[in-house]
DNA sequence: CGTGTAAGGAATTCTGACACG
DNA sequence: CGTGTAAGGAATTCTGACACG
């Protein structure tokens, strides 16, 4: 019931990596992270990594502000699409929960 | 018509994220490097640099070991493994080769 | 044979700052 | 605002070797 949660999302890539996949800067990379705009992990020893979602996700970033919108904006949009993620999940989750309240469809106490 | 060839073979995780993800040391992943079990790309600057798919080789031939299973071995059974795979691929083409001389599916002079 | 370890060096990454526009 | 760069330091990785069993 949950996600692939297999290779797309692991924080696995250092920032050289990134670099070489994307064709950015490694300071471009960081100044994205300072404007909230991407959310690596951390290496014991403070090394950023990222996933391969994170490496696409840069790219786009990078052509955005290519065409003049600023991080700031970029960091709104994505807060939109993430709001209207959210509530997608939650509506899936309460048509889910009227299913199974009428129908009660697995998970229900099977045997004992 | 080719493979995925998405995330699962990019090499792009160094030696300290594979050691997390598998829990083998350092020296063991050189070590079935040496043995020519593993076959990690390098950076420009020597670094090594892993697949999510090598890494799951790599838990795969630490088991083979832990079972007493000889590093030569278990190249063994690779070369074996590989050759076997060849051959079902030489076979799909080769019966691909044969359909398409008989009845010209798809990539036959369309237009002109 | 498979693995640990200390050794020395090189590549990689980090942060904070100055610069430009 | 977004990015380049030099600076100094710390974390990461590399190779070849000695050790053990």
């Amino acid at each position: 019931m949950a996600n692939d949660s297999s290779y797309k999302d692991k924080k696995v890539i250092t920032i050289g990596i990134v670099r070489d996949l994307t064709g950015l800067s490694e300071r471009q990379i960081r100044y994205y992270e300072e404007r909230k705009l991407i959310f690596p992990e951390r290496s014991p020893g403070g090394s950023r990594k990222y996933s391969f979602a994170d490496v696409e996700l840069l790219v786009e970033i990078a052509n955005k502000i290519e065409d003049g919108v600023q991080t700031h904006e970029i960091r709104k949009e994505m807060l939109r699409a993430q709001k209207k993620q959210n509530q997608t999940d939650v509506t899936r989750k309460m048509i889910q929960g009227q299913l199974n309240a009428q129908f009660g469809l697995r998970k229900g106490p099977s045997s004992k």
